[in-house]
DNA sequence: GAGTTTGAAACT
DNA sequence: CAGTTTCAAACTC
């Protein structure tokens, strides 16, 4: 027994199942997460023990995470019949509250009848020790290690996987609990499956729903509700989940900004069983990170008519249909949602290559009649690649800005798996990346980052900037006038950004102040359009015609000039043209 | 907080 | 392996 009798095995409980005890090598208890440094609270007896974290938070952990339970010394004070060691009150615990993603205690059993040594303690499950819990005759301590150690013998003999997760993990990745609210579920399944008879799954007497995964094929459950697309499941969620709500619309904002990215926000919910279910798109949903936004859309688009709860056993996958099902009362939208499309990103790369390509050859111009020294050669090339890795980082970040938008804008589109590689592999062609961009990029794994933006229109322009650019003394300060220039011209866009989004702002709130009375949606800050409206309209232009954000890159290059680059462009015209913000132009412009 | 329901674990 | 019992958590009132 002590060594983990490795194997997989069908867990048991989402909520306890590491059993812990003596020296077992095993996965990691659904359950509870944290109590694992709390061996130390008995006389430091226990080895540290290593459990995985709370399933609820982050179910996929299991079977990566070997414990080691906690080896009990063996003095043990064999027949010690401890009523329950008074457990100091239970101190705060890292679990995490499967609704709102707020932390919430540890668990605590209240065992009467087993000790707290069989599977039923959640505490002996997990493979932890009591404490702080409220059971009687509780041998799941330090005092009664050698009973402690025995049951878990007996426990690991009946059944080897006993002390393993139960939820398996999925290949795609960890996430934390606070991604399970609403319906972004949680990858995994149930190794063992439930077999729930009455509560259709869609209580936590149901392992899975616990876990908050999904039902799978392993389960042998009955009347099963919890399969994605189930109208039950969708109604609990959206009905008495105000908080997931709230959550959801955070995930979706910090997404819409780019804050997390497409990685950070939930997890795909793995549509696996219902008898005969599919999952929702067929074959090409196999992409998790469409399943997870389909499942967001649903979460944050549909407010799921509760019929009657007759339905299904035989559940039928249904398209979310956000024009059916009406829109939940919670939409959010950045109120920069509507300004900034992919499009616009890649003009402005565009716009930023000419400009800095212009300066460049201004400055080469300028300096054409000076010759450059060989030995500066040197100089020079370090001071190339500098700015060449420079450039790529910010071509890299702005790429993934642009797939980022695209991603939040456009789910459907987006069709990289997570996990595809994003090593490097996906970078453009036709331009090695720099060892400094690669070094920023590695811990993207997001492929789509790198796929998404195309390079070669900017890339193009960036390498014939390079190659205008006349190696010599002046190379330096060339580059230095490129970067000034183009951080100028970014600055001048943000600005513009930062106008329009106050534009917004005050075009909404008084809008909801206005219709306060009997709107319909209360928390929609902007309609689906509304680029149409406000971004044309908010983005004044000297001959008082809208224009798109961002000119074509073609003909920015004929007019764009180092000192002023498309003056016609919306974004970015020159600040002093169209500044709300004046007062940040300036400031800004001189810390330039 | 007591009682009931539920389903996993344990037992036969 | 199936059926039953035990158990503790989840749930209801």
């Amino acid at each position: 027994m002590e060594q983990g009798e490795g194997g997989d095995f069908p867990p048991k409980k989402v909520q306890s199942d590491t059993a812990g005890t003596a020296a077992v090598t095993s996965d990691i208890p659904p359950k509870k997460l944290a109590r694992q440094l709390d061996f130390t609270a008995f006389g430091g007896a226990s080895a540290a023990v290593v459990l995985p974290e709370h399933p609820q938070s982050q179910p996929q952990a299991q079977a990566q995470h070997p414990v080691t339970m906690p080896v009990a010394p063996q003095t043990t004070h064999p027949s010690v019949r401890v009523v329950k060691p008074e457990s100091p009150r239970s101190r705060p615990r890292p679990n995490i509250d499967v609704k709102d993603g707020t932390p919430k205690k540890q668990k605590q059993c209240n065992c009467k009848h087993s000790r707290c040594l069989k599977l039923y303690c959640e505490c002996f499950a997990s493979g932890i020790y009591c404490d702080g819990c409220n059971c009687v005759n509780c041998h799941n301590n330090v005092e009664n290690e050698a009973a402690r150690r025995e049951a878990v013998e007996v426990t690991l003999e009946r059944n080897p996987n006993a002390f393993r997760p139960k939820i398996a993990s999925s290949p795609h990745g960890a996430r934390d609990s606070r991604e399970e609210s609403g319906e972004a579920l949680v990858l995994g399944k149930h190794n063992k499956g439930c077999h729930c008879k009455k509560s259709g799954c869609l209580k936590k007497y149901c392992e899975c729903f616990q876990a908050n995964i999904l039902c799978s094929e392993n389960c042998k459950c009955m009347d099963c509700k919890n399969f994605e697309g189930s109208e039950e499941r969708q109604a609990l969620f959206h009905g008495d989940h105000a908080n997931s709500m709230a959550y959801i619309q955070q995930a979706a904002n910090a997404a819409i900004t780019g804050a997390i990215g497409s990685s950070g926000f939930g997890s795909p919910p793995v549509s696996k069983k219902r008898k005969g279910q599919e999952l929702f798109y067929g074959p090409t949903s196999k992409d998790p990170s469409l399943h997870r936004l389909v499942q967001f859309q649903q979460a944050s688009l549909t407010k799921a008519s509760v019929t009657t709860s007759s339905l299904s056993s035989a559940p039928v996958s249904r398209v979310p249909n956000s024009a059916a099902s009406g829109t939940s009362k919670f939409t959010y939208r950045s109120l920069l949602a509507d300004i900034i499309q992919p499009q616009d990103l890649k003009e402005l790369c565009s716009v930023l290559v000419v400009v800095s390509e212009e300066a460049a050859r201004t400055f080469a111009d300028k300096r054409n009649v000076v010759e450059k020294p060989a030995e500066e050669q040197v100089e020079t090339s370090r001071a190339s690649s500098t700015q060449d890795r420079l450039q790529s980082q910010k071509e890299s970040d702005i790429e993934k800005a642009v797939a980022d938008d695209c991603s939040s804008r456009n789910q459907a589109d987006k069709l990289g798996p997570d996990d595809s590689s994003s090593d490097g592999g996906d970078v453009p062609k036709g331009r090695p990346m720099s060892p400094g961009t690669l070094a920023l990029m590695c811990d993207e794994q997001d492929t789509m980052f790198m796929a998404a933006a195309s390079p070669n229109v900017l890339m193009g322009h960036s390498c014939n900037t390079s190659s205008q650019l006349p190696y010599g003394q002046g190379i330096t300060e060339a580059y230095a006038e490129q970067e000034r220039i183009i951080l100028t011209k970014f600055r001048d866009c943000l600005n513009r950004l930062i106008t329009f989004g106050e534009i917004k702002e005050t075009k909404c709130s008084s809008q909801s102040r206005t219709e306060s009375g009997g709107q319909n949606e209360p928390f929609s800050n902007g309609p689906a359009n509304a680029r149409t409206d406000t971004g044309n309209q908010q983005v004044p232009v000297s001959n008082g015609v809208s224009k798109p954000p961002f000119p074509p890159a073609t003909k920015m290059s004929q007019t764009v000039t180092p000192a002023a680059a498309s003056p016609n462009n919306t974004l970015l015209s020159k600040p002093s043209t169209h500044t709300e913000n004046g007062d940040i132009n300036l400031k800004t412009e001189k810390e330039l």
